[in-house]
DNA sequence: TTGTATACCAGACGAAAGTCTGGTATACGC
DNA sequence: GCGTATACCAGACTTTCGTCTGGTATACAA
């Protein structure tokens, strides 16, 4: 029996399994793909799987097991998760984060997720409990909602720069701006992401 | 030469190594751990990773190729991102999706990603352009926000159980709430994360 | 001393997995 | 018809890879 199937119909079938498996747990062998499509062959497998590699869809590493990928990798990376970060220690909190978040990312930056405290950013969307996602750097553009290490404790605020002096900015209109002096507030990087898990 | 190196302090370089492949990249093969750490003997490096399966570090697939994972699998899955949801077509937009989200799991469940259009839950720090996570389930408790298919569109409320039907509700009060009849309305599923991306 | 533990090495076996050669059947265009 | 392409199969070869047996050297405790 040799049912005739349209030209790129099992392919695209193929495609989807792979990439599955490749983002959820790990690139299946050719003849894992054998088996999850019932064939008969390794070679039909390899045939499709190579074929996606011609079309740009898969890169592979020759001769290596499991060795098809995804090509120029969505990047997805883990960052640590902060629960908190406190006077001079970035670095220390760092090191005893609560645990990693997946984040998808370019992969050049230095990224870190810090659990908000407070009520100062609800106007922006920002409740306490949300995870905000930092990538660090030490400047900011008017406007960008930062974390800064004002006193001994971080907070997140929206940045105004005024002449040469700088404000941060809650968007809640119980709480007050701020208006540290330079050598009293350093910037530990810009909120690139919220989140807010509704569960667990 | 044999040189001594202090209990444990190869095994925790050979531990972080072989957790930045399984994170990163791939799980590395035995062999591949050996050259990383220029062990002569293939062995050497199996002791180590047998060691670190031991002390619950790590867990393995025995005998299969790249067998060695990280235990209680941060379960990062990736779930596909919807733009809109019409009328009957979950299953057609999961097909047509934007992309896809890593997103961390028990595993078991249905999610898909969608983005928010409107202002109807800004109160409750949804706002236009964040996306949400959601699982999908046909039944939601009282207070839970939801996703529900009203008429030909899907929109994102607060759900509400009232006697034998159940009420819509907006979290802003320039929105009505929305009473449909059961037949008009199917419940996709639960929000049970927000996103939001501030850049790009 | 003896025993035990860790860290490492040498060399091999066998199964898993990537690869290859050579086939068949169906469809399409010339 | 002929050539070409796709989809699939059969069976084998070769490398990779997990696994195993048996060894050495150093440290430490009884």
């Amino acid at each position: 029996m040799t049912p005739f199937t349209p030209p790129g119909e099992t392919r695209e079938k193929v495609y989807r399994f792979v990439r599955r498996r490749i983002l959820e747990e790990l690139p299946p062998t050719v003849r894992e793909v054998q088996e999850a499509f019932r064939f008969r062959a390794v070679q039909t497998a390899r045939e499709h799987l190579e074929r996606l590699v011609a079309e740009g869809r898969l890169v592979k590493a020759h001769g290596k097991s499991r060795g098809y990928r995804l090509p120029r990798e969505p990047g997805t990376l883990f960052v640590p998760l902060l629960g908190r970060v406190q006077a001079g220690g970035l670095r220390a909190a760092i090191e005893e984060c609560e645990g990693y978040l997946p984040v998808q990312s370019r992969g050049s930056e230095e990224l870190f997720g810090l659990r908000v405290q407070g009520e100062s950013m609800t106007g922006a969307g920002i409740l306490p409990g949300d995870i905000v996602v930092v990538r660090q750097q030490a400047e900011a553009a008017s406007g960008d909602i930062v974390v800064a290490l004002v006193g001994d404790e971080a907070t997140i605020k929206r940045l105004r720069l005024c002449g040469n002096g700088i404000e941060l900015h809650p968007e809640n209109p119980a709480f007050a701006t701020i208006v540290p002096r330079a050598e009293e507030c350093t910037l530990l990087g810009k909120v690139v992401e919220v989140r807010r898990y509704l569960e667990g």
